[in-house]
DNA sequence: CAGGAGTACGGTACTCCGTACCAAGGAAAG
DNA sequence: CTTTCCTTGGTACGGAGTACCGTACTCCTG
């Protein structure tokens, strides 16, 4: 992005007005942009239309946005940072809580957007380039959260397993409600809401490991359900007893008959 | 990727000679690309040094390859394609076994590459198109994942969170092992062979529920292990038991003190 | 045999993105 | 006032990617 005239710009009060100037060229080279994607699409749509329609000439475009894609993932780093931000606020340590809550930071990031974001979404469906673009975006996330985690599963970098499956699956529950917010047909506050509450239901199923298994496994009383993989003989019980797990284990083995 | 030559040539018996050119002309842009790709890097090689080292023209080069980024990724289609056939050899439904098979076989090419794997990974790492690239073919395995896990999960499209954990898990796990194989500065069979095993830990993990937990969570002798979330008091407990799970309840309550 | 259809290839021209550079204009500082 | 700094637009260029044409070759049919 233009690391060139922001920094300066913000730093310089006498030149308010030129960055006032500077974020309008690069507000309304946008807000071109996306007029003419939405009309003609991306690939159709050339740099020096943008620029034409925003009323400036092609170079400032270039000035403004280091890609023709930058037009389009305006607040990555930006997001990012905030992210970031959380998990630095973490008190001792980063633990599962600090990470689904900066996720959440996303994705109320989105949902602030609201129209915005999702014809974003219709645009990055139709290119390639865009799509391979998100994708990555996806994986910087969880890289952080991965990192961000290790102290809590006790691991350190090169073997860091543990967190980098928490990370997984925090990032593709994130998505998964995200998408299915960015997919909806109806829009409003309560649309966010649900999205918000879906979104914790599945930070709590990634919480309480990834329990799994055929639509017959009995959901239980232990909280997370029991369930055996089809023939794989394998029980899972989810204990929110705070007992100690070693104690119970021969209680667990003699209930299952395994002695 | 070529879409105009491989079939005709194909069915054309008596082009026999005209495939195997085809193919070759292919075949030495490749080792030229990557030659100097190495030598170089990949912004400063142009495509018309890469044709004109494999001794054809750039138009052939655009024959070969939809683009320049094509090179780097020769195999993501048959790869994705054996994947599909393992799922598609699932006996009922596919289980996440089946899954982590599937998997296996991704991570299965890339020991079979070898060096060249090795080296595709650190021109990936140097060029920003390609690690979008890359990020895209992991977004695409996971969606065929999770589209392929929703029968075990008893999900359906649209409502599909466990099949989308389980996903994200998946890839997560193999991409973990994968890059620790990547950037081993060993090579040999023993190597390949650890990372096969640490797979198999990885998927086990999944396969048992993402137990997460600080450093001073137990590990215990039940296969998964256990663990509890700081301050949430779960706790994973696996057991390998093929007894009904509902009919399991009324003792696994009474073996947990709850009734 | 000749002619036509199909295929593969190289070269050329072109558009567009992205980079580099220069000149002009305006604002700020001394 | 002059000098310096900043912003801007225009131009030129290289490279990726597209489109097209001409050439050469193979194969089939009349």
């Amino acid at each position: 992005m233009s690391e060139t005239t922001s920094p300066s710009a913000s730093t310089a009060p006498s030149t308010s007005s030129s960055t006032s100037s500077s974020a309008s060229a690069r507000d309304r080279l946008r807000a071109a942009a996306f007029r003419l994607f939405e009309e003609q699409g991306f690939e159709a749509t050339t740099t020096g239309e943008i620029a034409a329609a925003a009323g400036v000439g092609r170079t400032t475009f270039f000035r403004a946005f280091g890609t023709k894609e930058d037009v389009v993932f305006p607040d990555h780093d930006e997001v990012l940072a905030r992210v970031n931000a959380r998990l630095d606020a973490a008190l001792d340590r980063v633990t599962l809580t600090d990470v689904t809550e900066a996720t959440g930071l996303v994705l109320g990031h989105y949902l602030a957007e609201g129209d915005l974001a999702r014809a974003r979404y219709r645009l990055i469906r139709q290119v390639s380039s865009l799509r391979d673009r998100e994708a990555a975006s996806t994986v910087r996330y969880q890289r952080v959260f991965r990192d961000a985690l290790r102290g809590w599963t006790g691991e350190e970098a090169g073997s860091d397993l543990r967190a980098e499956l928490l990370a997984g699956a925090v990032v593709a529950g994130h998505n998964h409600i995200l998408r299915a917010w960015l997919r909806s047909e109806e829009t409003g506050p309560e649309v966010d809401a649900r999205a918000r509450r879906d979104f914790a239901a599945a930070m709590a199923t990634v919480a309480s490991g990834l329990v799994a298994g055929p639509a017959d496994g009995a959901g239980g009383g232990t909280g997370g359900g029991t369930g055996g993989g089809a023939g794989d003989g394998s029980t899972v019980v989810v204990l929110r007893s705070g007992q100690d797990p070693a104690a119970l284990l021969p209680a667990l083995r003699q209930a299952l008959g395994l002695e």
